[in-house]
Formats: C-alpha cells, structure tokens, sequence
DNA sequence: ACCCCACTTGACATATGTGTCAAGTGAATC
DNA sequence: GATTCACTTGACACATATGTCAAGTGGGGT
C-alpha cells in the first residue's frame, strides 16, 4: 500500500507510452500511430483510448518526458564546479555518454517533429535558448568575453546536435578518447592530465581498458 | 529547335517534382504524398502516374537532385586555393551562404528521412565520409597532424549540420558577422585582417553596409 | 477535316489510419 | 453468488492515402 502519486499512468498506458517512446525515437512521430502501436503490443488498437482522449494526448506525454530530463540536467551540469574551462566542459560531457542525464536520441526525434509542428518549435526554442545561456555563462565564469563565449556555446551544442543528427554510431571508448581534443578545440585550452584523469576515471566503467586513456596535450 | 538533354523532364513532371521539393524541404518526406501534392497544383491525382512510376520514383528523383549538388560543390571548396587555414575555412564557409553551393534545407531533409530508409543512410553515410575526408584533408594541407585534422573536420561538419538541425535563423549579415569567431575555434588561429576582407568582399552584397565588417583578432 | 499523341480525368479497388460505441470479460468487493 | 469496477474488444463510420484503367481532351501535323 505505498502511496503511488495521483494520477499515476497504469501498467498498460505505461505500455503504450513506452512503445510510443521507442516508435518516436527510432522512426520518428509520424510512425507513432495508434494502429501500428496495438499491432506491436498485440492488443486491441480501441482500448488506446481508454487510457488517451486521442493520438494528440499521448504524443503530448512524450513531449512532457522529454523537457522533464535533457535541458534541466543539462542545465545543472553547467553548473558543477571545475577549476578550469577544461573541467567544466568534461562535466558537460558526462551528458553526452549518460543516457540517464541527456537522452540524445529522443532530443533528435523532438527536434525534428518540431518542424512541422510550430507549437512543439516555441518550446524547443526556449529549451535551447537556457542550453546556450547555460553553456555561456559557464565560459564567461572561467575568463572569455560574452560575445566569444556565446559562439563558443553554440559550437559546443551546435556540435553534440550535428553528431546525434549525422547519427555516428561509434563506441564509447573511442568516443571519450577524442573528448580532450574536442576540449582543447571548443576552449582553446588543453586539459591537463589530472583533467583528463578524473573524466576517464568517472566513465571507467564504459571503457574498461586504462591503456586507452589519452595522455594530455593530445590534438 | 534547341538540342534537349535526352530525357528531360517534361514542365508538368517538373511541377511535380518542384513542388514535392518544397514540401521534403519544409515538411519532411513523410508529408510528400501525392494526394496533397496534386491538391496543391489544382490537378487530378492521377495525372501524378503518367510521369512517375510510382511514389518512389518521384522521391529516388529527389535523392538524386540532391547527390548531384551538395557534396560535389563543398569538397570543390575545400580544395580551393587559400594561402593559410583561415583562408581555406573561409572558402568552404561560401558553402554556408550560397544556397547555389550547398542547399542546407535540403541536406536536412534527406538527413531525417535517412533515419528510416537504410538505403539512404548508406548513400548519407558515402557522402558524409567524402566529405569529413576533404575537411581532414583541407587541415592537413595547412599543417595540422592526420588525428587533429580528422576531429576538427567533425567538429566543423557536426557544427554546421547541428545548425541546420536547430533551425536557427539568423539574418545573412549577423551569420557572416560572427564567422571570423567560428575561424578562430575550429582552426585556433586568428583569420588576418586580409582573410576577413577577401571574404566580406565576396559577400558584400548579402550584407550591405562595410560598418559591420569585423575587425579582425576578434573573439 | 482528320487523326494521333501527349497528357488529364473520374471511377474503382484496396490499404491504412482515426475515433465512437455498446457489449464483453475477469478479478475484487460486498 | 451477485455486483461492480477497470479495462478490452469487435463492429461501425469515416478520412486519407496508393495505384489502375478506360475514357476524354485538346493542339499539331498531314
């Protein structure tokens, strides 16, 4: 008898949200249709709307999941504490390998229904506006001008977009073996090797063979 | 009596094809369905089949209009004359304001639909490979190691597809305005004053007014 | 004036999608 | 054992899409 909160989703709508989920992030929102749902689940495609007014309904609970996780944490990873511009942007890259802070696939998914979905843009635009802020402040605490950190924040997001986008699938390892160099060219600087250290012992786990860390002054 | 290439398409099969570009652009290809593009021409649907196969011919003729224009011009510019690194980004930047060059709405486009047609993620995929390897290849030329060149080719590439991706706009004069910094962080040095004229002078027209011209060492 | 060819059209067959509804089911409560 | 509540189901009505076909139209060449 634990208290669930309110109006907490049921097993089954659970079920369909999360097919709709998986749907949405490898085919995109238009392949998120009722029919195709309820074949995949193997239930009746009417008992959808039991749980849901419409299509419209669940498709605005996947938008709520997604701003409920990737900007805030995002956001707060700006935020940690670093004694240089090297560390702070390690931090921010924990986003890019923990699924459970910034979920990559379904932000590329967001974004492109957005296009064709101008009320879904305005709140995408607002998400990535704080991302930018966000991310610029961050350069502006350790030394750079407001206008050259701005350009160096879009870079950064600019870059994280276009790799989700290009859809590049390659192993973690390989992927945190180039972070210093991408360090060293979103901020100019080289991440010393205490730096680099302690971002490859936090994902040690991901890359399991400590001969592949990079030695500092790497690019 | 002018001499028409072979099989050329006929005005009407052009109308079709125009017109399903611009909703691939704008909309995605799942919006090109020729029901709603005939609604659009104010013809009968069925007129669609007498110059089309099917669908999928119209969308194979669309993938190609696409192959024959982006990647070919932006490894063209990457090979361009330049006396230094700032000097050979700005020539590929010309990709970024030329619609001519590199059609941005388009790359797009075919980039999503890629997600759910693997045959044309293998095509994206070649493509993409082409170009990354002239970007790395543009580096190296200007001294830069093989691994350094391969991540800075990426982080231009991720940078301008994740442009793209936000669907930022931005008036041509602000983009032209903030690119010297975009030099600075993707190359590490500074475009000479010499680099920033020849550039601004080639885009003069798209940004009137020579006040705006930056100096350069921004950033 | 004729016909032919390029092209267009509306009717048909079929598939896939949305949403409603009244009836059905099965487990927990009275 | 009867009832009720939570949830599921199949039948129905309708919209939108694809693709085929035979018939129609209209301008150029003979």
């Amino acid at each position: 008898m634990t208290d669930a909160p309110l109006s907490r989703p049921t097993p089954s709508a659970e079920a369909w949200l999360d097919t709709a989920y998986d749907v949405l992030t490898d085919s995109g929102v238009d392949a998120v249709k009722v029919m195709p749902l309820a074949k995949r689940l193997g239930v009746a495609r009417t008992g959808f709307y039991w749980h849901f007014k419409d299509r419209d309904e669940l498709l605005e609970a996947m938008v709520r999941r997604w701003e409920e996780r990737n900007t805030g944490n995002l956001v707060t990873r700006t935020e940690a504490y670093a004694e240089g511009i090297a560390e702070a942007l390690f931090n921010l890259f924990d986003c890019w390998l923990d699924p459970e802070l910034f979920d990559g696939r379904l932000d590329l998914a967001i974004r492109n229904w957005a296009r064709t979905d101008a009320g879904l843009q305005d709140r995408l635009d607002l998400a990535d506006e704080r991302r930018e802020q966000a991310i610029a402040d961050m350069f502006v605490r350790h030394g750079f001008s407001p206008d050259d950190a701005r350009i160096r924040a879009r870079t950064v997001i600019y870059t994280q977009i276009g790799y989700l986008s290009m859809q590049v699938c390659e192993q973690d390892d390989r992927r945190i073996a180039q972070m210093p160099t991408y360090i060293h060219i979103f901020s100019g600087v080289h991440p010393t090797q205490r730096d680099i250290d302690r971002f490859m012992t936090r994902h040690a786990w991901r890359m399991p063979d400590p001969q592949q860390w990079p030695k500092a002054k790497v690019g």
